[in-house]
DNA sequence: CGTCTGCTTGATCAGGGTCAACTCAGGTGG
DNA sequence: CCACCTGAGTTGACCCTGATCAAGCAGACG
């Protein structure tokens, strides 16, 4: 049955070509049972199936890959199991749009269900180990493995919540904060890992945050030196030091009006005392 | 075994407490059988199985009237059957930023899956017709009616196509463009569900709308009443025509750069014209 | 050693936010 | 029936945040 099972994942023929042989023999482990999914996935797994019959291929990218890209036909998911990546959008002229940043954890791939074609493209921001997840397979399990069904569905919603975020953030906050917000949900996206949430790297340009947060390139220079300047953080290229991670947490808006109705207007007059920031008067 | 499922379905009885019962009497139709549902979603269902036995409920709104809150316990999930809603985020002053504006054919409550909270507010815009989807009865019956499971997953997919380009959207689009789509977008879903594309009522304030586009009211009336003097729309308080579909559609951003990779830019500055657009110069 | 890409920083400018005045439609009550 | 009120919408004046344009620097690489 294994065989079986294994046979049909043709190792990502269509996204990639080369570094796939290259996978079978680099590192010890290629293959994940569910649990070690559930595990990854942070899913609280009913663990009573130590099911070693079913077993996941891993996927080998290295830094500058295309796991898959935009209009691809769309047949399987990807777990990240370490390294980062990037997904993006792309306008008719080309621009790119970064949409986010996975890292270990997340659900690639998920945007292709609907039409059966990736609607995003996904590229390796440094080398990754992926676990494949032929969707077919998947669906097929999910009848038989309710956690696994369960874990579908739980992931699929975390993605959804977190983009709903992402709307209201760049929807409502300004320059300042969203930078602000990007670095403390990074430095918990690290201590997640089990990495230093005080001092990190980032994994990508200033040209893909500013893009991610709607923002240009100079912003996201000008308001990480001017957060270095005030202490907040340390900064040196793409090492970020965290040095005030409250003051980060609760940078306010500037704008700190637009969508407030008449209770929230009174709620915000009465209570909160609006701190009006310049650039960081929020200090 | 029809009365055992649906014994279970307290009428949403902690979201709403009026009109319940009235619910009850008023409309002829009340219950929705599987194929009926997937009609609604647009999903193709395998119509082979006309399952009389498994039906869903209807509940009505009433204009104003929340269907569930920040915070409230998740079971269930929601179809606009009729009707117009909005979703909203509320941040920590009491804001709101709007997310979406459900429709037939739309689900709400995704997003309570994951935490088995809801993480967003429902509120009625006009008198609404909701199926009711619990969601425990809801996996439980994918397993059997696999359209069902293949119906939930494509729609959650589709849900989040359409947040990515959101996220795009208010991260590289100028507010005119911005407008722009968003009343393309409205006339086909309009269309969509057999009205007139052409002409229609908006069923949300100028203040819901900036929300929703990251705009204020003041930007979306002045955009308004450009795009009604150059001829592209006439605007009459709510109701809107559209005249030239095509001219919105296509109303280029006013920044053309950002996030523009080298290839992006050496394909945009070969190709495209770049209209270079003023307010609306592109015309 | 020259080139390229990423990053920083400065100067300038404008898109759109803020504040404010006014109109209009609908609802209320005397 | 009309005065009054309230909330939505429009429009104008002003100004600030962040985009644009531009110059300079440092590290990576052939």
């Amino acid at each position: 049955m294994l065989s079986t099972q294994t046979s049909e994942i043709r190792p990502a023929s269509t996204a990639l070509q080369s570094s796939m042989e290259a996978g079978r023999q680099r590192q010890g482990r290629l293959w994940s049972n569910l649990k070690e999914v559930c595990d990854i996935l942070h899913i609280p797994a009913a663990s009573s199936i130590a099911n070693e019959e079913l077993l996941f291929q891993h996927v080998q990218f290295k830094t500058g890959q295309r796991i898959h890209t935009i209009g691809q036909p769309f047949d399987t998911l990807y777990i990240v199991n370490s390294g980062f990546l990037k997904t993006v959008l792309i306008d008719e002229y080309g621009n790119e749009q970064v949409l986010s940043f996975p890292m270990k954890g997340d659900l690639l791939g998920v945007d292709g269900i609907h039409t059966r074609h990736y609607s995003s493209e996904a590229v390796a921001l440094s080398d990754c180990d992926l676990i494949l997840l032929p969707f077919k397979k998947l669906t097929a399990l999910g009848r038989i493995h309710l956690e696994l069904e369960n874990m579908m569905y739980g992931v699929m919603s975390r993605e959804l919540v977190r983009e709903q975020a992402m709307i209201g953030m760049l929807g409502a906050l300004s320059a300042e904060a969203r930078v602000a917000r990007f670095l403390v949900a990074l430095a918990e996206r690290f201590a997640q890992m089990g990495y230093s949430s005080k001092l990190f790297n980032l994994r990508m340009t200033r040209h893909e945050i500013g893009s991610y947060l709607g923002l240009t390139l100079e912003t996201v220079s000008r308001t990480l030196s001017a957060f270095n300047e005030i202490g907040l953080i340390s900064v040196d290229q793409r090492t970020i030091g965290i040095k005030d991670p409250e003051a980060l947490k609760t940078l306010r808006r500037l704008p700190p009006s637009r969508t407030r109705g008449k209770t929230a207007t009174a709620r915000g007059k009465g209570g909160v005392p609006e701190p009006s920031g310049q650039l960081l008067a929020a200090l």
